[in-house]
DNA sequence: ATTAAAGTGTGAAGCTCTTCACATCTTTGT
DNA sequence: ACAAAGATGTGAAGAGCTTCACACTTTAAT
């Protein structure tokens, strides 16, 4: 295995480019959209990070994706009439990101049959990923939700290194919590069992993963493939 | 309001029938399919019910969707090599079901983007619903995840009476904590909570919402289209 | 109509996770 | 290098659900 797991894409990211609208300089806190707005446009990721997440009333956030290069994000609803976005989108880090009308890929879609086969596949691909995710959540309690949620970490940001993987990417308890739907310090207490049982070590806020079948036992996963398995 | 709540369905169902390989009689309590086997077939529903959900490692059933006449199951992945089924569906009601060979589908889709935009519509609005469904079951608790599959039955099965909106579909507490991913016996007490409010009553099993604006202000329902809030 | 089977209702015990409170450790800016 | 801010670690109290146990009610079967 070389430097990273992540899987390749499929959709033919320059087509797409073609079709942009736009390409916006991202900064780091801001938000590409939030939910509520209007959702007419899809974007491309060039370059940065974006996490995707839903506010709750109350205030908490459940963190859904993080997306990097090349990855599309937006309201995966084409053909809807206006649509509103569900959920937001918060740029990590600085980046530029392309902006394609909806309207444009729709119309494309309708006489570009290669497109249209390559959005059908990658939306499956997405509903897929998004739904063994949250049956992670619902079905193995917060414990499950966490594990899913590393899992699936080292798929995304995972290098291989000698005493495991390392997941390349900071997190804060509080940020891990968030994609579990659990609080800072029951993270920080179900980290602190898997450290103390050696399954994981932490340098730097990165997680290196020991032994990650241990994990993936414990929830029961059918070790699918890696591209349903990510947190992109 | 009249009959039925259920908002129609936008594919065109007589061309896909024209697809169908094979028609299949179902019987209550055998399964269409069961997570691991290999899905090579989309399946449309002519008449009668079907049950799809998730079963735990530890035997727990965790219920996704109710489909009814002209639904679509199976597994939602298109041009996706030898993809297996992450969900089991069971019959709850006789009927006709219409099996379709994904192969057949995939290579329709290609030359027909009529087809194609349908499909591509139809999976939309279904990721919608799920990832609105997930969300209300991590989010909002078990309290959030049981209202929200009230109002979702209200939307599908719901028939407005002089007093509210009568469920017609019989559903046994078991079977509606399996919607939530609850206890029986907690799914029983807060139902009764209800009751007690007089938000709801049952009779023969079947739910009325005589305050639906209730359990909707209670999760922070946003009042989305009723065809993304549905339990099909 | 009677009996068995299935479903409902409810207390008590206990597990899981959150919340609050506060101490300690780590990072960042000047 | 040092202060301030941010992040981590941990006990204690308690909310929220589950599980077990068992009584009671409704439904289905002969």
């Amino acid at each position: 295995m070389v430097q990273s797991m992540k899987p390749t894409h499929s959709i033919e990211i320059k087509e797409l480019l073609q079709l942009a609208d736009r390409t916006i300089k991202t900064v780091k806190g801001q938000y590409l959209f939030q939910e509520g707005e209007h959702a007419e446009e899809l974007y491309l990721i060039i370059s940065g990070k974006v996490q995707i997440s839903k506010i709750s009333k109350d205030g908490r956030e459940l963190a859904l994706r993080i997306c990097g290069d090349n990855d599309i994000c937006g309201e995966l609803t084409l053909f809807t009439h206006s649509p509103k976005y569900l959920l937001s989108a918060l740029i990590l880090e600085n980046g530029e990101i392309a902006a394609i009308k909806k309207d444009v890929i729709e119309r494309e879609i309708f006489q570009n049959s290669a497109l249209a086969f390559e959005f059908m596949k990658w939306m499956s691909d997405h509903f897929r990923k998004t739904q063994t995710k949250f049956r992670d959540l619902v079905l193995n309690g917060k414990k499950g939700a966490l594990y899913s949620t590393i899992i699936r970490m080292t798929n995304s940001y995972g290098i291989k290194k000698n005493d495991g993987i390392l997941i390349d990417l900071p997190l804060t308890n509080q940020e891990l919590g968030n994609f579990c739907g659990t609080s800072r310090e029951s993270t920080n207490r179900l980290l602190n069992e898997l450290k103390r049982d050696g399954i994981i070590s932490i340098k730097k806020g990165k997680i290196t993963v020991h032994h990650l079948q241990f994990l993936k036992d414990e929830i029961g996963c059918e070790n699918c493939p890696a591209i349903y398995c990510s947190i992109e």
